[in-house]
DNA sequence: CTGAAAGCGCTTACAG
DNA sequence: CTGAAAGCGCTTACAG
């Protein structure tokens, strides 16, 4: 900038205000410094910038893993956000390890974004509080976070779980098999809650040795287990994208309803019927409301619930 | 750390020292100056570390999409490397637009990110020249730039193709027809040229009438249309997954190999075999040799080629 | 082992 | 409309 104003023969301040489009440069003025801007090949120093005003245009986003289809549309989302308001994102997996994801949120700090999405890892976010006292932004998504003050976008778990168990309930299935994510995680312990919701609005009772928590690697035994029980289910509910893949994985096609949509559901045989959420809306909707608060918004920490589609597609209108 | 300093009653330079670990402080002044950072809660701005140092630690990553599961992948594989490294990942999808990929590259030199991981959109790199003049490292992955003097890192497009074709013809195929994406992409051009190889290595005929190149909105289609035709091919080989799962979509089963392995490959009926390159091994070794050059390491621009591998599964070995 | 001074490249606040 | 000075929070280069 330096060079650029010598070249042009003006002070260091008027560079800076045509390269900032200020107002209160006289044409002719303006038209040297951009030639001379031009010659040289001057970039701005963002680094500098951020030194003297603070926001660094730069957004930090945590998620569990990029390589994750769920994961890497929310992650489109809330870039595509983030550009239309002149914003990069930082972005890091947490392998849902909170102290991995303290570790990038904090990292994140230093960096000085502006503000963070956080599909939270753990349920303590008290290490955040200093952060948001400096003024740092924060919106959980997907999950809650265990500050109530922060604004969080979460899709209708119970809800969603509750329609796709009432579907097979309604196509005459009675003994119907949940297999969740582990129960550490949040979204897993509600849809498991809509699940037996579903089954107490039936009046049927709630078989446990029909419920099996626990990652995607467990899940191709617990259903090869229960299939082979004496009265197995007639029916599964898959608790997310990744469980229905290794439902399926096993060869076994019961009825089935899973939560999530997914790539070639369609292309299988039967077609597999899901619950859908919208993981790109999931993203949007957090970055909006985060954009929002950063361009002043205020008002109490929102809470924010999208809805789900159940998508009928043969698997879950199978009869028992 | 001016505060650390006055509360530790030592000169800011020692904080520096003690914040960075460098050797040369007496255990006992680094005692103090580390219990007054705890008081504080103090914590190095990083902007003002970059502004004098010149280093980020972070690189930049631009890819097509990052909600394509080959891309996400790569993101994965990058970002891993990154953390090993004690660096973050910015990065940008271009959407397979060369004006959005310079425009996120030279935001992200702006934002001074030590190097630079790109899957070139467009073949024209001029706009580079200046940054890697100013010290940016750059690597091109998944597909070569237009700079030779640039570190790539390809997957063996012609061989995989190659070896594909080749099984379906070691199956008793004749007609074999080539579904691609747009013959603008790099990798596009080089599997048809190891389509074309295989068929001549067996002395078959190529029919132009057989090849089809587009995005995969448009697979479907061509596919319906050369399965309709007088003398239809028996085989299918699709040139990435996306294409796949297109050409999956319409329904027909003929005999089919694809680039590229995808989530459920095995679940489907048959299974669908496929070529399967390595999206995290490409992110990987593009990382590595980024992180290389970056601690110094010189010599000639390499181009590095991953290997291939064909996993069969029942779709590649059906009879004509 | 410790520190005082200068400077990285900008913007802010103020003066003319 | 234009500019000179101070300062953002660090590190570099040098002195003691």
């Amino acid at each position: 900038m330096k060079d650029v104003a010598a070249a042009a023969g003006v002070a260091l301040k008027t560079v800076s205000r045509v390269v900032n489009d200020e107002p209160g440069v006289s044409p002719a003025m303006a038209e040297r410094v951009a030639a001379a801007i031009e010659r040289l090949g001057y970039r701005r120093n963002e680094s500098a910038r951020v030194l003297r005003r603070g926001r660094t245009a730069t957004i930090g986003l945590v998620i569990e893993d990029v390589a994750d289809p769920f994961y890497s549309e929310i992650s489109r989302a809330v870039e595509d956000v983030a550009l239309e308001h002149g914003s990069l994102v930082l972005s890091g997996s947490s392998g849902e390890d909170p102290r991995r994801e303290r570790e990038l949120v904090l990292t994140f700090c230093d960096r000085r974004v502006d503000g963070l999405i956080i599909v939270p890892a753990g349920s303590d976010h008290e290490y955040l509080l200093p952060e948001l006292d400096a003024g740092v932004r924060a919106v959980f998504a997907d999950r809650p976070g265990g500050l109530a003050e922060v604004d969080t976008v979460l899709c209708d778990n119970v809800g969603g779980a509750r329609t796709g168990v009432a579907h097979l309930i309604r196509h005459g299935h009675r003994r119907i098999a949940f297999l969740g994510d582990s129960e550490a995680i949040f979204t897993a312990r509600e849809r498991l809650a809509g699940y037996r919701l579903a089954l107490a609005e039936a009046g049927l009772p709630a078989d446990e040795s029909l419920i099996t928590m626990g990652p995607e690697s467990r899940t191709g035994a617990a259903l090869r287990a229960m299939l082979a029980a004496p009265d197995p289910p007639t029916a599964v509910f898959t608790g997310n994208g990744r469980i229905t893949v290794a439902a399926l994985r096993t060869g076994h096609r019961p009825a089935l309803v899973g939560f999530d949509d997914f790539e070639l559901a369609d292309a299988l045989t039967p077609g597999v019927t899901v619950v859908a959420q919208t993981p790109g809306g999931l993203g949007r909707t957090a970055a909006e409301l985060l954009f929002h608060r950063l361009s002043g918004g205020s008002g109490p920490a929102e809470r924010i619930e999208l809805p789900t589609r159940l998508i009928p597609r043969g698997s879950g209108e199978l009869p028992p």
